[in-house]
DNA sequence: GAGGAAAATGACAACAATTAACACAAGGCT
DNA sequence: AGCCTTGTGTTAATTGTTGTCATTTTCCTC
């Protein structure tokens, strides 16, 4: 069976050097998911069924238990973020350059979901978690609504 | 067995009052668990899991059943709002006058929780939604962060 | 205060999302 | 190439929640 990376072949993808560098391993599915999300561009959010369900589509097949520890993983070191957007469990979407920080608004109808960044939004945030002397992670603004299709 | 309200004793609760109108019915479950909220103060966030055990605790059972669709029920009615702090489920807190619409500070070590209310955060929410021609229904920021005891 | 239709409850099964266990496979250092 | 450790797939288990259904209760009418 080919594999992706050969001995021979040593790929430095930033995926690999930060896994590496913390005794992980780059697998072929790790690859595969992260792949998947950058190729389907930001600004999507999926779940763990879709991302296997899209991947078991274009052949790659990755077990559903794979996926989740891959997420986990993903999010761990930072590539993804994870969201609850709605009912239905987490939903993941590429942190990335041309992906800013930034908010939802959901329609609870249908579930199109819009984004939008709001610097005071942000400053909330990080004025709530210094007041009370906590180290802030991050913070998320949910707008739950109805969107025009569904009204 | 004695019941809360007899045929005799009509207490018209606001409580009552909404069920009535819509063809809905005052039960004792449903007393017990507004009560447990209106007793507990504002500013508590429980889940159906804790409203269960404070209910058999003070000896007034009530199915788990009974306690979701109670829930969810009051939510519909605008007497509880329904949260997502954490993992593992949701959190239901009372609405009312002395408890404005507000945020939530969550340490994600120990689950701590503060309240914070701010209004560029509301206004963040109603202005995304305008702009994208969506009815908004609530807006919620979740801060998530590490508190002082757990850092 | 009965009688009765409709709604609600409790007990339990079913479900959906996620995680755990474990035998086997594969990555990566030497 | 060989070895050690990490990762994977399969499957079972957990958790939070909803569905089913027989029984009970509410509340409207007389
Ligand atoms: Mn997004
Ligand atoms: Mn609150
Ligand atoms: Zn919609
Ligand atoms: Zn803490």
């Amino acid at each position: 069976m080919l594999s992706f990376s050969s001995q021979y072949n040593v790929i430095t993808s930033p995926l690999g050097d930060g896994l590496h560098k913390d005794g992980k391993r780059l697998t072929p599915q790790r690859l595969k998911v992260l792949n998947l999300f950058e190729n389907i561009g930001s600004g999507k959010h999926l779940s763990a069924e879709e991302v296997h369900e899209k991947l078991v589509k274009s052949s790659s097949k990755v077990s559903l238990a794979t996926i989740y520890r891959t997420l986990r993983l993903l999010v761990q070191m930072g590539l993804l973020h994870e969201l609850e957007l709605s009912e239905g469990g987490h939903r993941y979407e590429l942190l990335s350059n041309d992906n800013p920080d930034h908010h939802h608004l959901i329609c609870i109808r249908c579930g199109r979901t819009e984004e939008f960044e709001n610097e005071e939004v942000l400053k909330a945030g990080k004025v709530a978690a210094k007041i009370n002397g906590f180290k802030l992670i991050e913070s998320s603004l949910n707008v739950r609504a109805i969107c025009p299709n569904c009204i």
